[in-house]
RNA sequence: GCCGGUGUAGCUCAGUUGGAUAGAGCGCCUGACUGUGGAUCAGGAGGUCUCCGGUUCGACCCCGGACGCCGGCACCA
């Protein structure tokens, strides 16, 4: 007999409005293209999966952020945090999948962390990913990057912002964990801090030179008053450190003839340095330009499983939003659940956090309604005439809603479409109807003149946007409303 | 998890040293104006003042605690 049950949602998890699910539906489709033209097929894998499949595969944070799932027989389960994973698993468990085994998906994944709803940072979110596994060749690090390249221009492009920019709006950033690896032997760092030093490193565009330094020494109180640890290293080691990150490089070519330069004493710093070159020059090639993709040898990123390539996406006009696309090479991953050695290498985009960036400049497609025309009820004694409009509106091919609301005013239905969008409304009363006609409402005339016209008189003398057309007519005049106003589907 | 802030209508917020039926704007609903969005006018609904306890003749206000939310850190898509 309980009362109310108040409604709710966990923190960080989010509803999204028709609006948002519209623009939602339209990335995934405009990804969707990208990564069909580069030849990935689709995969689909559960949400849940094993804890111990989840668990310590990309590190300690991520070990904390796992949502835990209790199966019906007590088992213990987690929702997967990304889509990798899962790969690496499926890869292992069917050992007669063709390889390279190259796989796109698009689902949600799970983290327990403190969700930053301005950021696009919510516990619950969408990833679409590419992935190439059981790939040696560096190739595919370089066909990851062009797509992540190809995603950002076809979604930046369609959404109408940065047209004519020769940068595209976004920037992936690569780096190569295999060169921080060298730092780590040039400024005198053991292996095992590898971890540590990444992860404060990739905050050097956050926080700064001065802070970074602070960091992997003393330690320091930040803004907010929090004491952040330091990580203990020596003047002279930090000082190494320093000279690495103070490299300003102009260029993909001038970033690795500066870390060349600087490493030119480490052991096996060239060998490392020139498949990038490689690569770099396949990118110029291929169009990919110096503004579009380049060498940063500051960004580690998070994950722990990662072991060559690293990359990361930035929007120009958000720089302090964070990475919306990135990803890496992972050659370990799948030995955890096959002993046997599958390189691989793969990329993911944030699709919600990617919404909340095209919300905040202003350019997500947000769409109110499906329907591009509504059929209005006039007349419930006309319902088999606007039935009969309806259908062969939709027959046509036509997006058409027929008003379901008890109203039989005409002004809240009017009002309905207003307030959804909807940019052609049938109305058929029973004048028109008995002269074998309907009228048709261009909604956006209407809307244009509202801030024009003060006087109710003039407004409704006026009637804008609307006119009548013979009823045999109908479809051919909504086709050509639809064709003017640039609402065709 | 840590640091700081904050909690009053669907939203944004007022609310005097602690005083009686808790307010505004926006939004929503109803109606007026020829059978049609905006504007205008008239009316209406909507509150356990986050919760629990304490102080007091009296608490939205003061005190303690819990919880939620916002921001910063950490981490990341």
């Amino acid at each position: 007999m309980g009362g109310i049950v108040e409604p709710r949602l966990l923190r960080g998890l989010q509803d999204l409005f028709p609006a948002q699910m519209h623009a939602r539906q339209w990335i995934i489709d405009t990804i969707r293209g990208v990564y069909e033209r580069y030849g990935y097929v689709p995969l689909g894998t559960p949400a849940i999966e094993f804890l111990d499949i989840l668990s310590g595969t990309a590190g300690e944070e991520t070990q904390k952020q796992l949502f835990e799932v209790r199966g019906p027989e007590g088992e213990q389960l987690g929702l997967r945090f990304d889509q990798t994973v899962s790969l690496a698993r499926v890869v292992a468990q069917y050992a007669d999948l063709p390889r390279p085994f190259r796989r796109y998906q698009v689902a949600p994944a799970w983290r327990c962390d403190n969700p930053y709803e301005k950021r696009g940072r919510f516990r619950e979110f969408v990833q679409f990913d590419i992935d190439a596994v059981g790939v040696e060749s560096d190739v595919a690090d370089l066909e990851t990057i062009t797509a992540m390249c190809d995603t950002m221009a076809a979604l930046l492009q369609a959404a109408g912002t940065q047209a004519g920019r020769d940068t595209g709006g976004f920037r992936v950033r690569v780096s190569s964990r295999r060169v921080l690896n060298l730092l780590l032997g040039f400024a005198g760092l053991p292996p095992d801090s590898a971890h540590d030093v990444f992860r404060v490193l990739d905050k050097l565009d956050k926080l700064g030179h001065e802070r970074v330094r602070l960091e992997l020494t003393t330690g320091y109180v930040d803004d907010s008053g929090s004491r952040v640890r330091g990580l203990g290293f020596s003047g002279a080691q930090v000082d190494r450190i320093d000279q690495f990150l103070s490299i300003r490089a102009t260029s993909r070519g001038d970033a690795l003839t500066q870390v060349g330069e600087l490493f030119k004493d480490v052991l096996g710093a060239a060998a490392e340095l020139e498949p990038l070159a490689r690569m770099s020059e396949r990118l110029h090639a291929l169009g990919y330009g110096d503004e579009l993709v380049a060498y940063d040898f500051s960004i580690a990123r998070g994950l722990d499983y990662y072991t060559g390539t690293v990359f990361e996406t930035i929007l120009l006009d958000l720089p302090e939003f964070g990475s919306v696309c990135s990803g890496g090479r992972y050659d370990d991953l799948v030995m955890r659940f096959l002993g046997e050695r599958v390189p691989a290498v793969g990329t993911s985009v944030g699709v919600d956090r990617l919404l909340i960036a095209l919300t905040e400049l202003g350019c997500a497609p947000l769409r109110k309604c499906s329907a591009q025309v509504l059929v209005t009820v006039f007349d419930p004694g006309l319902m088999d005439h606007y039935l009969a409009m309806t259908y062969e509106l939709r027959r046509a091919g036509i997006n058409t809603e027929l008003y379901l609301g008890p109203e039989k005013r005409i002004g809240k239905q009017v009002r309905y479409g207003d307030h959804y969008e909807i940019p052609v409304l049938v109305v058929c009363g029973p004048d028109e109807h008995a002269r074998g006609e309907v009228q048709l409402k261009d909604m956006a005339v209407g809307r244009q003149r509202t801030a024009e016209v003060k006087d109710r008189g003039q407004w409704r003398a006026e009637r804008p946007g609307q006119f009548n057309v013979p009823r045999d007519q109908l479809v051919l005049a909504v086709t050509k409303l639809l064709a003017e106003v640039g609402n065709e589907s």
